[in-house]
DNA sequence: CTTCTAATTGAAACGGTTTTTCAATAGCGG
DNA sequence: CCGCTATTGAAAAACCGTTTCAATTAGAAG
């Protein structure tokens, strides 16, 4: 990955396994993170995770749990959280793309976060 | 407040002033509550919070600065967070209120939550 | 390939926040 | 008013994330 280095930090193996475990799953929390970084000191998860945060390469979630939750920032997208099992969904199709600088005057919008919470399809039976 | 006592719980001065803490601002921190809540012990301002949140009266918000927010859950409205002072302000105007059921299928929708990031107006410059 | 140095790691200690426990208190139905 | 049960709050525990600092290592330079 030349990612890392790109912006002048070191590529250890640490950091490369914390990126793979991103890779490997969505809106993961530290412990599912730690958990496919084994040997990786929890520090330097956090550091880690601080880092690409900071630089843009990866997002952190607040989904409603209170648990903080990580994912690489490749797309744009949002998530449908099932508020009786917890299960959490993507969809991509943003409602409001080109809908928002005009709602927000004074204001230089950078990005958005939306969730969206209801109850999935196994749940409403 | 009845609102307590519809609910099936008791109505407690702590609750009542845990509520009108919540009423007499915005998304507050748990701190900021506390301290308009003089001789409640913060155990109870949790306990009261979870309960609130819990039966809907309550909203908990997580603004991406890890600190939780709590505000009262009387209307619907959305945030604007400055990411250089931090300043929270809010909107009524939904972009998205008849929009959503639609995108998400096989999913029923109960409600939404959506945080603008940018710079404010004083930021800006 | 070897050397050198500054960036990085990780164990331990720390600090702040939230939860649990449990005895004492108090709301409210009867 | 009484009495039962929900509720409170102090203390302790659990949890989460950060700081510190000595040891290690990536990567540039020779």
């Amino acid at each position: 990955m030349g990612k890392i280095r790109g912006l002048g930090y070191r590529a250890t193996p640490q950091r490369l396994a914390v990126i793979e475990a991103l890779a490997s799953g969505r809106h993961q929390s530290v412990d599912e993170i730690q958990a496919r970084c084994p040997g990786v000191g929890i520090v330097t998860i956090y550091r880690t995770l601080d880092l690409l945060c900071g630089s843009g390469l990866a997002r952190r979630l607040d989904l409603g749990d209170g648990k903080p939750r990580y994912e690489l920032a490749e797309d744009h997208h949002h998530h449908l959280i099932c508020q009786s099992c917890g299960a959490i969904s993507e969809f991509e199709d943003c409602p409001l793309e080109e809908r928002l600088p005009r709602e927000a005057s004074d204001f230089e919008v950078s990005f958005h976060r939306l969730e969206v919470y209801g109850l999935c399809g196994g749940c409403r039976g």
